[in-house]
DNA sequence: TAACTATATAACCATTTAGTTATATAATCA
DNA sequence: TGATTATATAACTAAATGGTTATATAGTTA
């Protein structure tokens, strides 16, 4: 953190409550591989018509995604590079979260047990 | 994105909705530069005593940082690393993307009026 | 053991927000 | 222009959550 006024903060804790809806990231896995309009967005991932409206307009506010109306259709596309990169740091942070949960509660297990049963 | 399953969205999710609040923004903020218990915590924030405990809670929970008492105090620590990483990542975006709009916005009331007085 | 301090928890209120339904807007086509 | 389709918005409900006050717990000291 570069920077710590509380008026930053309040951006940063805007940004991640953002990324913190099952929903909103699955329209950004969706929009991954490349822009997609509200009907293939709303197909891929089952949302409700408003629902999905109502999320697009607060990923779009926050600067992540991309409108852009063509004709009937409204385009939509991921602008912010960045909201990628820290989802797929936690992803990795997670999964040896579990890792290392799990390689403690082996030790514990394996302590006057058999420890190549487990493997 | 590495694992795409709704379980894993799920817990990025989750850790993001950790981090989306102002308060515990500070409390790690204020654990940055080393562990402190609660009191100090206390003080250095300015939040109340119960409300403070309760975000500690998520905090820990979240895996973000280690609780250890220590006689009558607590002793809180970051154990994870990656949490004050993806806040510095953020916070640069938040800038860059400041900067980028002062610049557009430089550039649209540039056109015909003297350019050079803003700078 | 009693008093004191540090921290955690319970109960409560007010606010926010995700999802739904119904309606409005805007573009296209007959 | 009227009908149709795609998207946005308004209104509403239910659930989650941050902050506060009061109380409980646990360690320390007299």
């Amino acid at each position: 953190m570069a920077d710590l006024s509380p008026r930053m903060l309040a951006n940063v804790a805007d940004y991640f409550k953002v990324l913190s809806e099952v929903s909103r990231l699955q329209i950004l896995c969706e929009l991954r591989t490349g822009g997609k309009n509200v009907s293939e967005i709303m197909q891929a991932t089952g949302m409700g018509q408003a629902n999905l409206s109502k999320h697009l307009k607060v990923l779009t506010q926050a600067g992540i995604v991309s409108r852009q109306p063509r004709g009937v259709n409204v385009f939509y596309e991921i602008t912010d590079p960045v909201c990628l990169e820290i989802c797929e740091i936690v992803c990795q942070q997670l999964i040896a979260q579990i890792s290392q949960q799990y390689q403690q509660w082996q030790g514990i297990h394996s302590l006057g047990e058999a420890p190549q049963k487990a493997l």
